[in-house]
DNA sequence: GACCAGGTATTGC
DNA sequence: GCAATACATGGT
């Protein structure tokens, strides 16, 4: 795997936790472990089991992408743009808080908050390192505290998810079981988790690749590259093409400035008729 | 200093 | 059913 590889799985926008140095390697917590991962060591890294499971090294997305590319147009444009991207296996716990937290936020804003939660509820690794805090652990958090490192109307959602999977009333076993429609169904019984986190869960941390979480940009990309389109035409790949089409856009915004525009005259229009008087 | 961000729950028609 | 709105905050 090149260094640009490692810039596309890990650089995407599909995961939190992980930095890119300098000199192009990339650090990151998963789990218990911490992992500093470069083109020159990724082989190395993957003959552990743990690794190649996160990496997803037994899925053939050559093969997957060779259908994608085929098609669509508009697809194969946003497959070259980062061809190397890999679904990560992550963690189905560490995915729902963090989608949770995902909400109106951008992503640099997500992995900060990310990491004050770890910092201040999870397992000390060593070496300024902090494993993602488990459910029993963040079940001692109140709203409050949780309040306190920025995560406004979101700390609730974070004390019921704790509250539950201590409980056992969220049950990642029973949900990965489940018939996609079900499954997201079971997912958006948890307060604060509606079809976009759901979809987030299924596809990052249950690795239920025709998931296909539609955020802002997916909309916008859907409305202006697939028009006519809906997730179910991607077929049984649809998280990975969602993913793909996610970081395209993102490092594309100025295929939607039509749109940006639009906006802005339409919030101009709105403040014009009901100016700030305090 | 706006604008916008990997949304969701609630309310009112 | 669907549009409008409140919810909190910080990155750029």
């Amino acid at each position: 795997m090149d260094s640009r590889a490692l810039d596309h799985t890990l650089g995407c926008g599909q995961c939190f936790r992980w930095r890119r140095l300098p000199d192009g390697a990339w650090e990151g917590v998963v789990g218990t472990r911490v992992l500093r991962v470069s083109p020159q060591n990724f082989g190395q890294a993957v003959q552990d089991a743990f690794w190649a499971g996160y990496f997803d090294m037994d899925t053939d997305y050559a093969k997957i992408r060779g259908q994608m590319c085929g098609f669509d147009p508009a697809l194969a444009r946003a497959v070259c743009f980062a061809p190397e991207i890999r679904i990560l296996r992550q963690d189905p716990w560490e995915a729902l808080c963090s989608f949770l937290l995902s909400q109106c936020c951008n992503i640099p804003r997500i992995m900060g908050m990310v990491e004050r939660l770890c910092r201040a509820y999870g397992s000390p690794l060593g070496e300024d390192q902090y494993a993602f805090p488990r459910p029993e652990q963040l079940a001692a958090a109140r709203e409050k505290d949780l309040r306190a490192l920025g995560f406004g109307y979101r700390a609730i959602y974070l004390c019921a998810a704790a509250r539950n999977a201590v409980e056992g009333k969220l049950d990642f076993g029973r949900i990965a079981a489940l018939p996609l429609a079900q499954a997201r169904a079971g997912l958006t019984e948890l307060e604060g988790v509606g079809p976009k986190v759901a979809d987030c869960v299924l596809l990052y941390g249950l690795h239920r690749m025709d998931a296909f979480p539609s955020d802002v940009w997916i909309k916008r990309a859907m409305k202006t590259l697939f028009p006519g389109r809906e997730a179910a035409d991607f077929g049984p790949w649809a998280g990975l093409a969602q993913q793909y089409i996610f970081h395209y856009s993102r490092c594309h915004p100025e295929l939607f400035a039509d749109e940006r525009k639009e906006r802005q005259k339409i919030n101009k229009a709105a403040l014009s008729f009901s100016p700030n008087e305090v």
